[in-house]
DNA sequence: CGAGTTTGAAACCGATCGGTGTCATGAACG
DNA sequence: CGTTCATGACACCGATCGGTTTCAAACTCG
């Protein structure tokens, strides 16, 4: 019925990819990645040039969607604080699940250290996206310095989920009034 | 004339730990630390029971000058607001160095998933330490909410350092606006 | 049916992993 | 001087690393 046996070896190494690489760091090896999906050694090189590309992929693959989860329809007619608040509720929402290990994008760049592995390269452009969404959004909302807004309101997005990841931190309660009080601070509505 | 290859090589073995494993993260391997060390693997495993044992002691030996340098002394006479200023000044200050990642102790627990880990254990330590300085001076200039505030400050802390430790911030004008503007928004002299 | 392509199973490559064994050098100390 | 102990050098262990190769089963399509 689904379509669970039927996807096609590079959709089940990119999905074992993402799920793995998170769950247990992006040293994972590729032994492990084909055998969670199902698939050969053979095949994962015939289909990607190597490790790193196939992890890049797999971030790549799931960017749209997770941007799309995360951010708010394009016009959904919020203001500009609901649409931020929206952006930091879904957030929290995947916080909250026991296996939440920190934004993903962020976690990837820290383990690889060097920002030339494509996969690093793929994570950065998707916390661009988001640093630019909130630059757009608290322009529109009237921010005093729409830059600076922006940058504190990536702060604390990567410091509250990093901190939730590692178990340090229940966002509970949290991460709302300290966006509210950066968006009052800026004057926006 | 310089004590340098004095050192003991348990000593030598806590230093090699504590700056290859920040370079190149928690992976590196034993072979590379004793070469940096200049000391045998055979040394090693005399010295400390494991891999993982010599990573929390390094961890754990720096941790004490790390909190002296990052924190104000205990009767500097400064305000709460001052203290806290002085502790993102330093995490600023360490931030602009081109060989900084991040802070060690926030990327040493997302490097090493398990909080089960006693290179986790003592990392999430510092932090605590961090975050009780952090609510001792709040609740000391009068915030209204020392929890809340304390654990803002913390989001701040790690989301910054760790944006400038990827490489995707400057955090030049970002660090003392932020916390002031939370600080002004709990009553915080 | 037969030819060609895709795929997985698995052996294999050299290198490295964390960790242990042996042995000789060398300083410390009686 | 002789003994003891710390240490480094180095081979070695089984396992795994990323990546390649071989081979046969299974599939596609004429």
């Amino acid at each position: 019925m689904t379509t669970e046996v039927k996807a096609s070896p590079e959709e089940r190494l990119l999905e074992a990819a993402a799920q793995l690489s998170y769950r247990e760091g992006v040293g994972v090896g590729v032994q492990a990645l084909c055998q969670a999906a199902g698939v050969s050694k053979r095949s994962l090189y015939q289909l990607f040039d190597s490790k790193d590309e196939l992890l890049a992929a797999s971030l790549e693959r799931g960017a749209p969607a997770y941007t799309a989860w995360l951010l708010p329809a394009a016009d959904d007619g919020g203001s500009p604080r609901e649409r931020i608040l929206h952006v930091f509720d879904r957030m929290e929402t995947e916080a909250v699940a026991p296996e939440f290990q920190g934004c993903r994008y962020l976690t990837v760049q820290i383990e690889l250290k060097s920002p030339e592995h494509p996969a690093s390269r793929v994570a950065r452009g998707v916390k661009q996206a988001l640093a630019e969404f909130f630059r757009a959004e608290v322009e529109r909302g009237g921010a005093r310095d729409p830059d600076l807004l922006a940058r504190q309101l990536m702060v604390v997005f990567d410091g509250a989920s990093a901190r939730a990841g590692v178990g340090a931190e229940d966002l509970t309660g949290l991460v709302s009034p300290t966006v509210g009080a950066l968006l009052d601070a800026e004057g926006v509505q």
